[in-house]
DNA sequence: TATATCATGTAATCGGTTACATGATTAA
DNA sequence: TTAATCATGTAACCGATTACATGATATA
């Protein structure tokens, strides 16, 4: 009977609602995925559902952009209602992050295979880390793109000045890179430990 | 119609059992909560789930034990096709990790509400992310504890050795420790820097 | 007396994922 | 010509969570 009337991602979406000002479905999803994939990814189809969520509770409106040569625009925009939701969603505890990872389960239980397929596990998630890891250095440099959409209508936010937004992004994004960081000195370490444990399996 | 037969979760149970011998839905719950937690959490009624379905796909099998004053236990054990099951999914690819903390998502929009809010929500995740570093770091220490119920039975594991096994759980505890350090690292730098921002607002 | 633990499950709900669906434009 | 992108959604499924259920024992 007490389910919240709205999730992170709900939030998540009014977000960047509030911080890029009026923007469609699919743009909301390109941008989540630049933006928040590190700490919150979200399909498109997830992210069409909090719009209509977030419309029956009065906290975005949406207005038709018509096109000729493709399906209308639905341009959703924060209402006030929307923007005391997301200040009072500060002031709420927070659930706590729970990992859940498959590779590290895999690790696990490394024992019941070959020393070489563990290896080959570790190699495999060096690869897509180190991968990520450059993605989101070059997300970090390039996050003032992204700027640019906004529209500084009034300054609708009280509480930051424009350059005091930009910093809580750039801390975030700088935890990401130093979790992927993290990840990967450990893959390393643990790679050499099972090399180290049978040289002859390594080639 | 290509879904996987089974998932994380379902090794993991099966790993359990593969690692600890024979024993209900309720042990592996609590093994699961003091081994697995840091990198896979599981309801109990999750775990009573994959029992099930590992039953039907022939990895298990259940005896009862009856009991007087309880309700009969139900145990669980690993069969052959289990065994090649959990050495098969190690040849699988792994899902990448993907971080979902409210947290982060929520500090990433810290400038939408009162600085002090911002940093009443990092000390909260220092308060707790502390407590779980300590947490981990006994775990650590009692791991051999977890060993005493294990059945060497004619060593059932062709790949590793006692001690080798044990090894992969302490790499794996040990990524948990330093996940916790980089996250505490963050929070007490951004607290700083949230609270440099605004020296009249720290109480 | 009341809470916690032992011990086992079922049922309902829901966020998140995957697949399905449409149709035009544009670049390889 | 084929694939990708723009643009918008719906439907089905499922892992995971929460709540419901039972009943004995032991501890505060």
């Amino acid at each position: 009977m007490d389910r919240p009337e709205a999730y992170p991602i709900t939030y998540g979406v009014l977000g960047l609602l509030a911080f890029w000002g009026p923007m469609s479905g699919y743009d909301l999803k390109r941008l989540f995925d630049h933006a928040l994939a590190p700490m919150w990814a979200a399909a498109h189809s997830q992210i069409y559902k909090e719009l209509r969520r977030m419309q029956e509770l009065g906290w975005v409106e949406m207005e038709r952009e018509e096109q000729e040569t493709r399906p209308d625009r639905k341009v959703y925009h924060m209402t006030q209602a929307g923007r005391e939701a997301l200040a009072a969603w500060q002031a709420q505890p927070s659930e706590v992050l729970q990992l859940r990872d498959e590779l590290l389960l895999k690790i696990t239980f490394g024992s019941f295979a070959p020393p070489a397929a563990v290896a080959a596990n570790l190699r495999a998630g060096i690869a897509f880390h180190e991968q990520r890891l450059l993605q989101y250095r070059q997300n970090l440099q390039q996050l003032p793109v992204y700027q640019q959409p906004r529209q500084a209508s009034g300054r609708p936010n009280p509480y930051a000045s424009e350059s005091e937004e930009d910093r809580y992004f750039s801390l975030v994004a700088r935890f990401a890179i130093a979790f992927e960081k993290t990840y990967l000195d450990w893959l390393y370490e643990t790679l050499a430990s099972v090399e180290a444990e049978k040289p002859e399996e390594s080639k």
